[in-house]
RNA sequence: GGGCCCGUAGCUCAGCCAGGACAGAGCGCCGGCCCUCUAAGCCGGUGGCCGUGGGUUCGAAUCCCACCGGGCCCGCCA
């Protein structure tokens, strides 16, 4: 509500200058200018008049200053005619500041609402319940649950999915190493449950396919006995998957994510749903049965472009891997109802249960789950096309419905390792190739926790370094959270459509721009007004016009986009723009630390104001760091 | 063969969707700054025919086309 009052008024004044002019219905652009010292704000209105006009650009420009300058609103200060053609507004710094602190340090102040209410679900994480985090999955945990804050903030009732593929080659893989390889039920002492099963079983069992083909053929009894919910490998899993998975969402807890529900797919598989989605789809001639051809005796779904076509039910009558995706799909959205019982599964760090869907007796009273306006998957690319298709199936079966649901792909690049750090594992690298991807059945991936383990650790020596007199406890919980802001930045900072080259040394990194660099200069801001005893909260208005150094009023700019950055970060589904801003916001606020004193301002008035400025800082970057999961520290 | 993504400073990346005023950070390298608000910091310097070639436009890193280089996806696997 600050720079966007701003904005807002170099319209309407533009506007009203064009009509004057004669020139109303010329389009024009609002910039923001490449040099600060030109103004906040510039539009391109005289470029685009001189076409009609028939004049220098220049001349223009003056023509609109002059009439904009006679009456304008106190929030636009200088009006600058350039030129190039363009018409530069600069902000009243005084009242830009006015309405800057007074929403920053108003803790119900700066609610945005664009949600209004919409029902979101995020399916995220959705690990092979077999095995450890690998950095990969860090990355979609990241970008998830920081989508998901992001979507609640701005005022979407946000429903977090975590999916359980219970019943795939992955798990089946286990079960038949503890089945019919002698292995162990128990990890050895010291080692945790999913890496286990992710290092030693699954990797072990894979080696030994090509060896004892036999051994395939055991596999697709285990996966024929989860599908079916019974037999010796069933009730193996019963007790090996919920103790993996409470063994993952451990280090998923560890990232700060939340979940709200638990999806399992033996669930969906037994729930009828796929009968029910197929039925519809079939009535809709959306699915068709091959009858020569390759593919005789299958069902394909037809779409989403000419000619594609996706096999759903094999010539066997078994459905495929993407046919379980269509109706949870639908599920998400409310399309086929909810044939789901609920119980509580977990209670996770920091309050909140998880829950979980059951199909035997559950809760009698739970929260309303699924029945989503919008469902948004967060699936690597490589998913994309499968994607696609269930898309294309899900949206029409909202149609079908009569009714208006939406259906969304997030997808991101996939985390590789470089050369360096595969060397350092172990891993063989290609020649000439400077990374090489992660592989989860032949043992080359980085796990989360070790990561995390090894950026605490080099935290807490620095930490140590500063506090010498500290406990042990804060300095070990200090760096953990140090360690997590860490490695959820790197995650989000980089776009997702790029591939992530993860390198160890450089992931230790905490100097620059990083996680740790933001939550240090939260922790400054913090300590000084610990130290000061408080932030002013009266006649902001007149301290706010003393906020007139550069660095002072360059800051204040920042942070008066705070709900627009928010919004955009929103549209955009872009986390990754959060991390953009609040690294600007940090270096701002550093500048001006640098070149300002606070605590030792001799002037009272002056000390008062950047005081409430410190404050407002600290509010608004603690918001954006709690947006991306990440802790914001009093003291490091 | 078809489709999607990437190519900007030695390295890692912003900027591209909604085209404009000298192309920005971080790391690295060189040189400075602790006089009690935390030097995980700050200041200055170094460094780029924005992959190549066309086109559209008054104007292109940004839009369109082609090409080159790299990655991924195209299974009755999951």
């Amino acid at each position: 509500m600050t720079f966007r009052v701003f904005r807002d008024s170099v319209r309407r004044s533009v506007d009203a200058a064009l009509d004057s002019m004669g020139l109303r219905g010329v389009e024009y652009s609002i910039e923001v200018p490449p040099d600060p010292s030109l103004g906040d704000l510039a539009v391109n209105a005289p470029l685009r008049a001189s076409r009609v006009l028939r004049e220098p650009p220049g001349a223009i420009a003056e023509r609109i200053a002059g009439a904009i300058s006679e009456s304008r609103p106190p929030i636009i200060g200088r009006v600058v005619p350039h030129p190039s053609g363009y018409v530069n507004f600069f902000a009243d710094a005084a009242e830009l500041a006015r309405l800057t602190l007074r929403a920053a340090l108003d803790p119900g102040g700066w609610r945005i609402d664009v949600g209004r209410g919409t029902k979101v679900s995020v399916e995220h994480t959705s690990v092979n319940p077999n095995k450890a985090l690998h950095i990969g999955h860090a990355r979609n945990l990241v970008l998830g649950d920081s989508l998901a804050r992001l979507l609640s903030e701005v005022g979407y009732r946000v429903e977090v999915l975590n999916y359980v593929d219970d019943t795939g080659v992955q798990v089946a893989d286990v079960l038949v190493g503890m089945l019919y390889l002698g292995m162990p039920e128990d990890p050895p002492p010291g080692k945790k449950y999913d890496a286990y099963c992710g290092d030693e079983v699954y990797v072990r069992v894979n080696e030994l396919y090509e060896a004892r083909p036999e051994l395939v053929e055991r596999r697709r009894e285990v996966i024929a006995q989860l599908e079916r919910g019974s037999g010796p490998a069933s009730e193996l899993a019963a007790r090996v998957v919920p103790r993996i998975l409470r063994a993952q969402l451990e280090t998923c807890w560890r990232l700060g994510a939340k979940y709200d529900l638990l999806n399992w797919e033996s669930h969906i598989l037994r729930s009828g749903l796929w009968e029910r989605a197929f039925e519809v789809l079939r009535e809709a001639g959306a699915v068709r049965l091959v009858e020569e051809g390759e593919l005789a005796g299958c069902w394909v779904l037809q779409a989403p472009e000419e000619g594609e076509e996706k096999v759903l039910v094999r010539s066997d009558g078994t459905t495929v891997y993407a046919a379980k995706d269509i109706p949870y799909a639908a599920w998400k959205l409310g399309l086929l109802g909810d044939p789901f019982q609920y119980r509580r599964f977990a209670k996770q760090p920091g309050g909140g249960d998880l829950w979980t869907t059951d199909l035997g007796g559950g809760e009698a009273e739970h929260p309303t789950f699924g029945s989503s306006d919008l469902a948004i998957t967060v699936i690597d690319v490589r998913q994309s096309r499968v994607q696609r298709f269930v898309k294309y199936a899900v949206e029409l079966l909202g149609e079908r419905s009569g009714r208006s649901k939406r259906y969304l792909h997030l997808g991101y690049e996939v985390v590789a390792l470089s050369r360096r750090t595969a060397e350092a594992l172990g891993i063989e690298v290609p020649e000439g190739r400077q990374f090489v991807h992660m592989s989860g059945r032949r043992g080359a991936y980085v796990n989360v926790d070790d990561v995390l383990n090894a950026l605490a650790s080099r935290a807490a020596e620095e930490v140590r370094k500063r506090n010498p007199d500290a406990r042990d406890e804060w300095v070990r919980r200090v760096a953990e959270a140090i360690a997590v802001g860490a490695l959820r930045y790197q995650m989000l900072r980089q776009d997702p459509n790029k591939l992530i080259i993860f390198d160890m040394e450089d992931a230790l990194r905490i100097e620059g721009e990083t996680g740790p660099y933001l939550q240090y200069t939260y922790a400054r801001a913090s300590r000084i007004l610990e130290k000061a005893g408080g932030i002013p909260s009266e006649s902001l208005g007149e301290l706010a016009a003393l906020l007139s150094a550069p660095k002072e009023v360059k800051l204040v700019k920042l942070m008066s986009k705070y709900d627009m950055e928010l919004e955009e970060a929103a549209a955009e589904l872009s986390p990754k723009r959060l991390a953009t801003y609040s690294y600007e916001l940090a270096d701002a606020f550093n500048a001006f630390y640098e070149a300002h004193r606070v605590l030792q301002e001799p002037d009272e008035n002056r000390r008062l104001a950047r005081l409430a400025l410190v404050g407002a800082f600290r509010s608004l970057m603690g918001r954006l760091l709690t947006l991306m999961g990440i802790e914001p520290l009093d003291r490091i």
